[in-house]
DNA sequence: GTTTCTGTAAACGAGCCGTAAACACTCTGT
DNA sequence: ACAGAGTGTTTACGGCTCGTTTACAGAAAC
C-alpha cells in the first residue's frame, strides 16, 4: 500500500524524511531505522509543529486504537531519540508535553541560542 | 543530455553499470557477471539511494511477482556483496535495510568517512 | 508530601537476513 | 555421448535484529 503523496519529502532543518519511501536522511546520510522507528517518525514529522496525543500517535503507527497501559510509543520516541542524537547532536526534533503528547519541531541548539 | 533508457551509464565511485551493455566496470575493468546478478545489480543501481522492497526488486529481474518464502534475491544480493567486495575492498555499495529491502548507494569506508 | 506521568533499561519471542550447500540444468569442449 | 564447469534455484541453519512488554526510577503535577 503506497501513500497517495508520491515523492513527499519532509525536510526539517538537516533531517529528511521520505514518507513513501522509507528513507529517512540526516544531512543527506541514511539512518538505519526500523520499520516502527520509521513509521513514528513519519507519523510525527508529517505533523510537524502540532502536538500528537499519545492514542492518535499510536494509532497512526499501529492503525488500532491504544490500549490503556500501553507504552510502546514511548519506547519508539525513546529509540529515535537516541538515533537522531547520534547522526545530529545539535538537533532536537521530538519535544515532549506531559500530558498531552509529542511534537516534532526542528530545534537547534547551538552556543548562540543558549542562555 | 542523456536519454533515460538508451546507453544510460550509471557511475557509482569507482563503479559504472552499463544498463543496456550488460556491462559494469570496476576501476575500469570489467567484473565478470551472470546474467542474473547482472540483473539485480542493474535494478538497484538504476534506483540508487533509494529502498527497494525484495517484492519490487523480484519483480524489476525476474519480471514475475515474487511468492512468499522466495529468497532468491537475497541470495544474489549475497553473490554481489562478494564479487564487489573483491573488486573493491574499500567500498560498500548494496546496503540492507532491515524490515523494508536493499538500498544501492555508493560508500567508502576510509578512516576518513567512519560513521 | 502524594500521585501521576515519562524516561530508560532489560528481557523475551518471533522473524529477518546472511550464508552455505545441494540439486538440476545448460553450456562447452573433447 | 560424455565430463566438467558455470549458472539458477531452493532450502536449511544460526545469528542477530526487531517488536513488545514490563519494571523501576526520576520528573512533573497536584
Amino acid at each position: 500500500m503506497e501513500s497517495q503523496f508520491e515523492g513527499e519529502v519532509i525536510r526539517a532543518g538537516p533531517l529528511e524524511v521520505w514518507l513513501n519511501e522509507d528513507l529517512v536522511l540526516a544531512n543527506g546520510r541514511p539512518l538505519s531505522l526500523s520499520v516502527r522507528e520509521q513509521g513514528v517518525l513519519a507519523a510525527l514529522a508529517s505533523r510537524t509543529d502540532r502536538i500528537v496525543s499519545r492514542d492518535k500517535l499510536f494509532e497512526l503507527v499501529w492503525n488500532t486504537p491504544r490500549s490503556p497501559h500501553n507504552r510502546s510509543a514511548d519506547v519508539y520516541v525513546h529509540k529515535l531519540r537516541g538515533k537522531l542524537e547520534t547522526a545530529l547532536p545539535q538537533w532536537r526534533f521530538i519535544h515532549t508535553h506531559v500530558g498531552f503528547g509529542y511534537r516534532f519541531s526542528a530545534e537547534s541548539e547551538s552556543a548562540l541560542t543558549r542562555v
